[in-house]
DNA sequence: TCAAGTTAGTTTAACTTTCAACTAACGCGG
DNA sequence: CCGCGTTAGTTGAAAGTTAAACTAACTTGA
């Protein structure tokens, strides 16, 4: 099929985004730098702080920080040798593992957070409306779920 | 300063963001990988392949692909050795070099372009009515602006 | 009950990115 | 015209990520 080629409406929506969302990304991957923590690793530690006794199967964690469990488990030993989280066994199924957050972990991730709050504020949210905000919502939700829809019908195949 | 926690607007907005954002790119990217490429080198070879005589310097494609002048002169030893690019000594100043599009790379991004283009289609902007692609340019312009001088100021200290 | 397929998680190696150090050339002020 | 701070670009090592192979344990169905 002929290539159908962005109008220049569509080039500049596609270029602000993408620009943007690169410099927006790398600026809160600086101002987290100075908790020595990086997004994705913070993510993991906020879901952990936020799981039931702050415990999480590795599995379930890769999926909501959406990391491989490749990556995960490397991060791990990285965050482990830090002392932010450990390991534990599972009964349940031989298996699996825990991944615990300690007592450090969580005053490292209660110390980064509101920093990281602010930074989101300061960089993206306090300069969205009312309404930029809900736009976006909307948006960004309609694109999540055609990606699944998208997602599903590509992998069966 | 008490920290400002986001309110449940605010917190969907960037969720809803960050999140299809992120499987956004990874699917973008994963698309372009039929190509052997990834949207960063696609961005470099795209740059170079509008260029005048389809030659940069270096430090100026860096600056416009934004990456890391290290990072670029790593990807061109890769892109040089598929025979994508080519490096050429620099008259006007001795310590420069272009940065030269092959015929080889020339064919790769022509090949890859459709394709790239049809994935942006398809995975965000057919799914924007022109009212949202015009709000999307307007917020994302807006942030870049602020981030822009957030870093200036910063940069001053 | 057990063989076959699946799932949980880790590991290794290859590849990519970052960081800091480095070389060489530029250009300005004196 | 020279010394010194800056700029262009590369490099090597360290850190991070991915991809594939691997182990061990679970599950299912005959």
């Amino acid at each position: 099929m002929a290539t159908k080629w962005l109008n220049p409406r569509e080039m500049k929506a596609w270029r602000s985004y993408i620009i943007a969302s690169r410099r927006l990304l790398d600026a809160l991957d600086l101002d987290l730098a100075g908790h020595d923590l990086s997004m994705a690793d913070y993510e993991v530690l906020a879901l952990l702080s936020e799981a039931p006794d702050k415990r999480m199967r590795m599995t379930e964690l890769a999926d909501l920080a959406m990391v491989s469990k490749s990556r995960l488990s490397h991060r791990m030993k990285v965050m482990e040798k830090i002392g932010w989280v450990k390991r534990q066994a599972c009964d349940s199924d031989k298996r699996g593992s825990w991944a615990v957050m300690t007592d450090k972990g969580w005053k490292a991730i209660v110390k980064a957070a509101p920093d990281h709050v602010a930074s989101v504020r300061n960089r993206l949210i306090d300069h969205l409306t009312v309404k930029d905000q809900e736009e976006v919502s909307k948006i960004f939700e309609r694109i999540q779920s055609n990606l699944r829809s998208q997602y599903r019908s590509e992998e069966s195949n």
